[in-house]
DNA sequence: TTATCTGCAAACGATTTGCGGCAGC
DNA sequence: GCTGCCGCAAATCGTTTGCAGATAA
């Protein structure tokens, strides 16, 4: 489906070099195409190659991200997640207390976009934003009764 | 200005002591008001008593951070930005190249933040969000010419 | 009193880096 | 063949934690 050709390209394009690490890398993040930890992009790899380590994967983690090919988020952990920048725009809502996740339509963020490109010339990423708040459950828990939550 | 009695009766309220170190802390994190490291904190905090740890510090966050007295915020780098909720409500744009930021009025996010409370039942945090992008000076550098930053 | 808090220092986990050897172009 | 890349292992950095003594309530 997506063409991890022109990843390639762009990095060819760059005058980097195109190894078999670099390749099954980015066959990784193509393949798991979701907001992955450097953990998980090395899990995979070493399904593939188990001689490529650890420290490859960030190497290329930011290569990648250094040329807007990939996004480089944070939901709230200590590990940051890490997502091909074309992948389906949207974005994130994560509770501040069970960590759950909820995955939103990124025409929700267009007129902000709009507007700071307007009002501060401001380039915002329409992509992966994240947003961080109390899911339905959480918020009824800690704005009613005790401050606990199921999940925390 | 803001009353820190408040925040010491949260405590209080809680079944928390207050010690003279939480104090200290508190009022250093009132007194810096902005978005600021636990090593900023740690620093203004051993102006007054060069005795307290940086665990307590790191401690005292994360009991104010459970009260949701304080929030967590992440600028991109590798530590974390503490700031009092109630701070003035603003949200922040910052450049995914040269790391500036932008403060941005609150209720340019309200029309979301309803969205997200009406559609999907997410009570999103109304202070301190972070959209990354690229500020108007990198985006043209970015997409016109190279893609370096004089700052980065 | 006594449960909670503190300081210290060591542990921790994610990420980065120095270096000698290897390999894409 | 030259330059950039890799694997390894150690270093780094922010943050967390175990423990024994101190202290607020």
């Amino acid at each position: 489906m997506t063409e991890q050709g022109s990843l390639l390209d762009d990095l060819k394009a760059r005058g980097t070099r195109i190894t078999p690490q670099r390749a099954i890398i980015i066959e990784a993040i193509e393949t798991l195409s979701g907001h992955i930890t450097a953990e998980q992009i090395f899990a995979a790899v070493q399904q593939v190659n188990a001689y490529i380590s650890l420290a490859t994967v960030y190497r290329t983690l930011d290569l990648l991200k250094e040329l807007g090919l990939i996004i480089e988020s944070n939901m709230g952990g200590p590990t940051s997640h890490y997502a091909l920048h074309d992948h389906s725009t949207h974005h994130h809502a994560v509770c501040r207390m069970c960590r759950h996740t909820i995955e939103l339509p990124s025409d929700l963020f267009k007129p902000i976009a709009d507007q700071l490109q307007t009002r501060y010339g401001f380039m915002a990423d329409d992509n992966h934003l994240v947003v961080f708040g109390w899911c339905k459950g959480c918020a009824e828990r800690a704005f009613s009764g005790g401050s606990t939550c199921q999940s925390a």
